[in-house]
DNA sequence: CAATAACACAACCATTTAGTTGTATAGATG
DNA sequence: CATCTATACAACTAAATGGTTGTGTTATTG
């Protein structure tokens, strides 16, 4: 389990907007500090909101797009809602684009060593 | 190289923007098309053209958005410009997101066929 | 049952952005 | 040098979206 299967070529249109979308979910700050809280445990809103410092309807909204993206699951408890990480694998994916991104700087780091050093 | 490392908690506010921006480069239907089709191999605007079925304005819009972030490269030779795949990494990533997309409708389809089985 | 607390929903506004239209630039070609 | 071809750039429009304000809903509590 969770290993990625090569991609078909070319990939269908349906698929194609499926991924976008996927990704578009996750091109959110707010919704990438959410998911880094839920990364410690599954929050209420209440901590959540804390945890973002943003207001509690903004916060909920958010909420509300990774749950219907299935990143993230939600639990009454009582007059409570406890959201958690439903997908593991966007840690994964955040990782990736991490690497992706410390590979960038260091190739502007060299560049930029190479430009002043002589 | 190419192994992602974990990441801090909690991501700093900057890498969270980062982090963000790079997947809302490639949450846009247009621009997944353009690395799938960059994936046979290099490519020349108007190739990326045809195979997108856009403008050469739209096509070459969204290319910029993709130069900018550093995931394809640009080569000018004569009068045309050949882009090329220059981060493989964003191929891990639609990978990774589809065999998210996958696990979700296996899980739709278990439920489904639960629910009508009886 | 009234009041409160936690959360969700809806309407609104401001900003962003995808796509189009029109035009500019740069290199090839006669 | 004039022209054509490939590409980039700029301005505009329409649609999508993030954030706020206001309100609804559900469950707890006195």
């Amino acid at each position: 389990m969770n290993q990625t299967t090569p991609l078909r070529h070319p990939i269908p249109d349906q698929l194609v907007e499926l991924i976008a979308q996927r990704f578009r979910v996750l091109g959110e700050p707010m919704r990438i500090k959410l998911l880094d809280r839920l990364r410690e445990g599954p929050a209420t809103v209440g901590e959540l909101v804390e945890a973002t410092a943003a207001s509690q309807q903004n916060v909920s909204k958010h909420l509300r797009v990774l749950l219907e993206a299935g990143i993230v699951s939600r639990a009454r408890e009582g007059n409570f809602a406890r959201y958690a990480i439903a997908d593991e694998a966007v840690f994964r994916l955040c990782e990736e684009v991490c690497g992706g991104l410390r590979a960038q700087f260091a190739e502007l780091k060299a560049l930029i060593e190479e430009g002043t050093a002589r």
